[in-house]
DNA sequence: TCGAGTGTATGATCTGGATCGAACACTCGG
DNA sequence: CCGAGTGTTCGATCCAGATCATACACTCGA
């Protein structure tokens, strides 16, 4: 009757109302991140686990960056079953900041 | 007869076009980098030395953020008697990343 | 219930960048 | 020609953040 518990702790998401300039800024100021932006806008939402993007760091590090980009406002994560899926935030990111995440998508490196 | 030979070497610009993408964010994630690129908004072209923006850090440092944002294309130098005067690139840096200059001088922090 | 798959937390290391003080270079007015 | 004003360079320090290896936590299928 109760909904299904979580038994795994939710990840602490941030709005991007809530994200002050200089964090969406240095967010988006890292190569790897860059990346994981770059092939999340590819992807459908909810399609992509953590695990499956193509960058050249070991599993903590890029469990680091995911929790960077959630504290910028720009990735979501919902769990289903063992794997966390990503989201990018286009539109309530693109409300707080018009035009950077399209710029950031668009701009050759 | 010879035109006013500059004794002082000129310092080095970076035109926008030849900027990386992180190489502007990066420039631009950064709060007395920040402050310096609105302050510069604010004023006309040319009008502000180096020396007359209000930033909590000393000459030293002062001046490796003029030289990271004119490698970022953001500010072009000119030197006028022992100051060195500064504009900001508006067209220019908005012709390649379209958007990012209005939308840091627009944001509130 | 066990094990493989997935992601997080922890502790350590390392590096780039931000900062400062001091020394130096240049310009201009007196 | 000197001295005040301005900015750069150099060397040293300091710290946030990026990274890794390891250990841990959770989920699910066999």
């Amino acid at each position: 009757m109760t909904a299904p518990r979580a038994h795994r702790a939710a990840p602490d998401h941030t709005h991007p109302d809530h994200v002050p300039l200089l964090t969406a800024l240095s967010a988006l100021a890292d190569p790897v991140r860059l990346r994981l932006v770059r092939e999340l806008a590819g992807s459908a939402d909810w399609d992509r686990a953590c695990g499956s993007f193509d960058v050249p760091v070991g599993k903590a590090a890029l469990s680091h960056h995911f929790a960077t980009l959630r504290a910028a406002g720009l990735v979501e994560q919902r769990d289903a079953g063992p794997k966390r899926l990503n989201r990018l935030r286009r539109a309530e990111f693109d409300a707080r900041f018009p035009g950077l995440l399209d710029l950031v998508l668009r701009a050759e490196p």
